[in-house]
DNA sequence: TTGACATATTCCCATATCGGAATGTATATT
DNA sequence: AATATACATTCCGATATGGGAATATGTCAA
């Protein structure tokens, strides 16, 4: 019986493995302000039609955004929501970094 | 002249990438409080110890964690500030979600 | 010095990329 | 119907994993 390796994981199998990529953030900032189509991203990015549908896909896969047809094209939108529990993971080390800067601040100080 | 292909990048590009690994940031969780030696990460989270220090290898490349030896002990520790990056940037949806959150609370009360 | 203990690194391998090029699919236009 | 437009998917190749096993390195103890 052969049990499967356990490589790095898929960039689908949730948020925070989506969002390692630079590209991806970017779509995700474009897209935060209104829905567009994936033609706008292209020009505005800078990056190859292809390469932007298959980073929608891994957005989507892991809910980051949302689509919906008009015509021929495609209307893309971030579903903040979905950066969420990111948002929390990362709040919940702020304490910590406040702890650190004061205890910098206080040697400064002295 | 060979261009280098563009795969994923490395696990030790950026915080990003360092924390996409779920093991990871379970590490990091777990030496938030305070400062361990490898040996117990390993009894915490039943990881085996190899793994660990290679996780804790990416940690460190990315600045996550912070070390310094105890004898043949090495104590590590979570460097909250190099979290602020990703809570910084998740952040800046934080009045999106907001937006959304509130639409659906006008739906359910109309 | 010789061991024991704690941790790090290396080697191997199956897997999941990411970009580029080519091709496929769906909708609109004439 | 035929063509054009807008996207999506597939195939390819180079690369970076992540776990497991084995081994190396470094420090303390007798």
């Amino acid at each position: 019986m052969y049990i499967a390796a356990m490589p790095r994981a898929a960039t689908t199998s949730d948020a925070f493995n989506a969002v390692a990529e630079p590209r991806r953030r970017a779509i995700l900032n474009y897209l935060a302000l209104q829905e567009r189509p994936v033609g706008d991203i292209v020009a505005s990015l800078g990056l190859e039609q292809p390469s932007v549908s298959k980073h929608l896909r891994v957005l989507r896969d892991v809910g980051l955004v949302h689509v919906r047809r008009d015509g021929r094209r495609m209307l893309y939108r971030t579903n903040a929501e979905a950066i969420r529990p990111l948002h929390e993971w990362t709040s919940s080390f702020e304490r910590f970094w406040r702890h650190q800067l004061s205890r910098v601040k206080e040697r400064a100080e002295r």
